[in-house]
DNA sequence: CTTAATTTCTTCTCTATTGTTGAATTAATG
DNA sequence: CATTAATTCAACAATAGAGAAGAAATTAAG
């Protein structure tokens, strides 16, 4: 298939998330991130199944962190957003920029 | 599976060029309006399938129209957005707004 | 005329990618 | 060893996409 020429919602929004959440950006504050900004429950295993395929993309990147000293501190994986990833970011941002400009109906809402 | 409570940025882009056709939206015109944002082909055929999951969701409606005195003029089968559709677009839009603006990396630009 | 080619538009089929859930696994601490 | 925080896995459902086939109308050839 074609490779896509813009971000589909759920792993713009794991990007953007990752991005805001910056030194704390693994796994289960992703999801939290999420789910806050969907209204409703985002299982962990979607999140992590988006990382991976994000990550096989290039657009972020993960490394292992140290155990935390806290009970089941096992180590986390954390996630950042590469370069190329935030150039998706903002080339999505244009493309729903323009769909939304050119709308009579939607003009005077800013996004 | 669970309702969505957003769109994918396909279907988005679809209900977009509905409202932005008028009367005028059926499926060649959506199509090459989606091309003209996306920059690149999108078959027509992928477009009736993302309608067809639309209306099934109801978020447009179809109707069919009177074959036109022209060559190949076919009857068209003409699509709206519904009172629903056009909710979703603009619960869309709400959502992608917040993770946008709340994003310290990216604010000063607008969308 | 009537049959074939052409045009426009819709439908179908098949494949790949993305999204989801729930359970299993791993690695740490008490 | 029980408990907890975290990640990984496996199976599946929905969405996205390409391309070919089908349908209905007009135009043109003989």
């Amino acid at each position: 298939m074609t490779e896509r020429s813009y971000l589909g919602e759920f792993e713009l929004m794991i990007l953007l998330a990752v991005i805001q959440l910056g030194e704390e950006a693994y796994g289960v504050p992703i999801s939290r991130e999420l789910e806050k900004h969907r209204g409703r429950d985002v299982s962990v295993g979607s999140v992590y199944a988006a990382l991976e395929r994000l990550e096989s993309k290039g657009l972020v990147s993960s490394s292992l962190g140290d155990p935390t000293p806290e009970r089941g501190g096992k180590a986390k994986r954390y996630f950042r957003v590469t370069k190329a990833g935030l150039r998706q970011v903002h080339e999505t941002r244009r493309v729903l920029s323009k769909l939304w400009g050119e709308l009579p109906e939607l003009k005077g809402e800013r996004i």
